[in-house]
DNA sequence: CCAAAAGTGTTTTACATACACCCATGG
DNA sequence: CCATGGGTGTATGTAAAACACTTTTGG
């Protein structure tokens, strides 16, 4: 056995990786996950087995260039663990990703059309193997996890959207509703948002405003002890 | 390109994994990281390949029992990347974990002696390679995020400990001053701690109580939502 | 009696929570 | 004129922060 070593013993194993993506997005209807339908007519998470002359990172990317092309997203690794199936009984280790992706991005709509490709309410996505629900699973974890001490849920929501829009993303990921008056004094007053000269149209109720992501505040809210706790 | 298939394609490539482990334990010094001294006088993280018949779990347990023994730890693994060095050029991925450990195991004391092996105060710890930098690091990052939001820290306190004690910890991780009266009010008020029939003997002060972390009302806490902010 | 740390109590301030209410707009 | 969501204001309770103080013990 090889201590803190450089020297590989002879006796080291070899593996293939492959990389599983869980990617985001949020739109009205709710939180949503893209699966993508295999030749076996199972839905499953967009993955690629790291081939030649390529590394874990430029892996990920190819998938993520393929599916969502745009380069505005959040990427994030969650867990390698070993894992095997019928056709690659157990030299394999899988790392996977969840990855956020703001949903102003025509271009998915159309294209994912052409691809055995379609996003998946949260709760809907169900008969995923062991594996792909074990990723799916930890992804929501982070996902419910992180949304409170960092602002990466900002990469769910449009670059423009309303603060109705910002609460119901909070709510469905956190499971919990949120009081309408208190969530707004909490954005204002963190200075995490900041509002636009632009306005809803064609809404059949009262316009709302719309508000950006205000990054520069974001970066003096003394970052890591940052904490929205809802 | 193999589309979330099961099977490989010719072209997927094979990796050694090494799994390395930033091992960190709490006593009057502060926190402390165990290195090795490997063949090359260099000291590092303890390290192993995994060998055949191994997989990643049986691999970082290997690395625990080698050098701490005890069972009672927290293990969590950090990130997968691709690494490179001079004998194993590039074909290598590495897996980082983090453990905590409670001091008050003496076998480690005993035995760490026979081996090149030491405890090193975190700020004393530089001369690492890039990758064991990387590593720790990152582990210092989880360690100094994830205290506030779960009960991890008592991983690195004995089986009895002072509330000084449980302070200091929390001091020296996030690198603030606390105050005293404050930080037993929120412990006592959160029950996270119960009193023992028992005190500090041959101190040179008023003997402190001995207090213990109290799991049961700790899984109570609505579990997810915990936060100790400090 | 001094030092050093244990341990208690009080006051101020901030913020989360809850709730009530008015505003604008399309149908 | 009403349903729907936008947007404002206020009262209340809880907890964080700051601090002043007493207690115990060994030297």
């Amino acid at each position: 056995m090889e201590i803190n070593g450089d020297r590989k013993p002879e006796t080291a194993r070899q593996y293939h990786v492959s990389i599983d993506c869980a990617i985001f997005h949020f739109d009205t209807d709710g939180l949503k996950v893209l699966l993508v339908n295999n030749e076996k007519e199972n839905w499953g998470l967009p993955s690629h087995w790291i081939s030649e002359g390529e590394t874990i990172e430029s892996t990920s990317n190819q998938i993520l260039k393929k599916y969502i092309r745009v380069e505005v997203f959040y990427i994030k690794q969650l867990e390698a663990f070993n894992s095997s199936s019928q056709y690659s009984p157990s030299d394999n280790i899988t790392i996977g990703y969840y990855v956020l992706v703001k949903k102003d991005n025509l271009y998915l709509e159309n294209h994912l059309q052409s691809l055995e490709v379609q996003w998946w309410k949260i709760d809907e996505a169900l008969h995923l193997n062991y594996k792909h629900r074990t990723i799916l699973d930890y992804s929501l974890k982070e996902l419910r996890r992180c949304i409170c001490q960092s602002a990466i849920g900002f990469n769910l929501l449009p670059e423009k959207f309303t603060l109705l829009q910002a609460m119901q993303l909070y709510e469905e990921i956190l499971g919990i509703e949120i009081n309408k008056s208190n969530f707004r004094r909490k954005f204002f007053k963190m200075g995490l948002v900041s509002g636009l000269d632009e306005k809803q149209e064609d809404v059949s109720h009262r316009a709302a405003k719309f508000y950006k992501f205000n990054l520069e505040n974001y970066k003096k809210l003394e970052q890591g002890r940052f904490n929205l706790r809802f």
